[in-house]
DNA sequence: TTGAAAGCGCTACCAT
DNA sequence: ATGGTAGCGCTTTCAA
């Protein structure tokens, strides 16, 4: 493969010592000695060997990531692309490598288990958190520095975290189509043992409770978050005696599926009905028609998983801290012409 | 960390030889032997260390994927993560892990020559080659064994490749377009510096071509395949005076916007336009109005993510072999309702 | 300011 | 069938 140490030392006529600390910076070594080894490295395009040198510090540079494969929407997920995407960057930046596992779900533990145990990575990152994910404990236990992207409901124990406000965001967008005067809103959620789902479900309901309405469960479905999924549950939800006037959903994928069986009804959007999605960007619409709200964008989850990131690596480099903690607000935008028009549908109120 | 061999053959009163040995299935080793530390590893939970065996072995198990950042329709493509998880799903199975490369595209080259020189992994996966690829030569004189996800014209010396008829996909689709009396299509297509891009290009001419008929200019289109460029395209397309009646695009994102611009149109899909894409699967669809074809559909990419890593593993295994290449074809799915209704909208000829 | 040598955890060669 | 030992490429005491 490439020159060794010992190579470039044995052409410098230095010690493989010597070299090794004028290239790791160490202050001991002279100007002139660093700038001759350093020039014959880059000439030579000398880089050390990751594994020795991690089995020489104990530290491999190395995040590790676990994705359960069946799980699919999770992967093909755009938005997971975007946080990986994003913390990749941030380790590239730091000299950091990624390594990916992807396991069939039954062995997700196990491949947590592994890796440490392998000693091929200095730390983690959770993927997809469910309610009281064992996951933690495991790697509380373990002893490695990881941070979840998400939160658990049910796990007591101080961990690292990284999270939208899921929550706040959900109860904000139906208090929203409230104000418009939506009164069915449909609520279209990723599986709900999934800590995010539920948060949202929560927000939604709370907002439906504030404002002295009660939730119709005939309105709320919840499944992995595929196109398919989406178009399934508009199609149904639309043949209900009373159909929703509005959806909220829960992934870009989702509400892709979800708009096109609404149009293929005929449905026009942000007319006949609102949709808001979560982890979407539809700024180039020209009025945000039926996209008065963007929970989350693509740019700011890649923004998550670069922030994640970084809080690995802050608490691989400087282990004392506590646990770390960011909970990302999201972002409110209305369009010119949201709501449905009046009278284009009956609707138990008049809008504002 | 976890145990060491050291550690797990103190307590075993053997030598670390012979542990190892047991491990590794070596043939010399007494089945009763190999079972008390088959057993006693298990126990332990011991797992060698991938960094020190790498070391000794030469072989670091691990294949890498650099993905380039700027391209940023690359990482964010649906489709490029079910590539990897196809992949991911191959090297897990095989005992491989798979390391990833974020990089600014100006650093590509170098992040290809780093990965090699430091001895991170045994192989690598090439993305998104462009015409007259560079990489391809790079890894070639570096002697990494490697697998290029697509093509690169213009690339002479022979090199292992897994790709999709993009140009025989192209082809039959627009072939299938004119068929159903279609005249002016639209090609909305990714960067045509990108091979796979450009070879879609190709089937849609041959397909004009054949069919006597001279290509349009203001009808072809070329960007980075975001649904904001889906949507600027369709949109700009429409208000020419001699509109498209149908569309060809390159990647289901752009399909996105580009279906979203139509129907805020007031086009009603499959009837006053049609549209079929490339990687996307809309077979739930009922009746698979404005999809008649899925040149590439999502488990499809899966696969070949999967039959790229193994053709990796294989040229790293059996490193005699010459080149790899496998040509992928596509499907052609038909819906029982596709071109546009007659006179919903003018036409240069009546459709079939 | 520089070098010699030990050792990280494992495999592989050479003995026994 | 089992064990001793060298060495993979690097970092890191300890000496000089």
């Amino acid at each position: 493969m490439g020159v060794t140490l010992k190579e470039l030392a044995a052409s410098l006529n230095l010690s493989p010592t010597t070299v090794s600390r004028a290239l790791n910076g160490y202050p001991e070594v002279n100007a002139k000695t660093r700038k001759r080894v350093r020039d014959a490295a880059e000439r030579a395009n000398y880089h050390p060997n990751t594994r020795a040198r991690s089995l020489a510090t104990g530290r491999t540079h190395a995040i590790g990531h676990v994705i359960a494969l069946s799980d699919s929407h999770e992967i093909v997920n755009p938005v997971f692309a975007d946080f990986i995407a994003g913390a990749g960057e941030a380790y590239s930046r730091a000299g950091y490598e990624m390594v990916l596992s992807m396991v069939p779900d039954s062995d997700e533990a196990q491949a947590y288990r592994d890796m440490i145990a392998r000693g091929a990575v200095d730390g983690m990152i959770v993927h997809g958190p469910k309610l009281n994910d064992p996951r933690i404990a495991l790697l509380t236990q373990l002893g490695v520095p990881f941070v979840v992207h998400g939160r658990s409901s049910g796990v007591d124990a101080p961990y690292s975290w990284l999270d939208i406000n899921n929550n706040r965001s959900f109860r904000r967008a139906t208090e929203f189509l409230l104000q418009l005067g939506h009164r069915r809103i449909a609520l279209v959620n990723g599986l709900e043992n999934m800590d995010f789902a539920m948060r949202r479900r929560n927000g939604y309901l709370q907002a439906l409770h504030e404002a002295g309405l009660t939730p119709d469960p005939a309105l709320m479905r919840q499944a992995e978050m595929t196109e398919v999924f989406g178009h399934s549950a508009a199609t149904e939800l639309m043949r209900l005696p009373d159909p929703p006037t509005a959806f909220l959903s829960s992934s870009m994928l989702v509400a892709y599926g979800l708009r096109r069986a609404l149009v293929d009804q005929g449905c026009r959007m942000g007319r006949d009905v609102s949709v808001i999605t979560h982890d979407d960007d539809l700024s180039y619409l020209p009025n945000g028609r039926d996209v008065p709200l963007f929970t989350a964008t693509r740019s700011s989850v890649r923004d998550a998983g670069r922030k994640a990131a970084e809080m690995v690596l802050s608490l691989i480099s400087a282990p004392g801290q506590g646990p770390l903690t960011c909970l990302m607000e999201t972002t409110l935008i209305v369009g010119e012409s949201t709501g449905p028009a009046p009278g284009s549908r009956p609707r138990d109120t008049a809008r504002q």
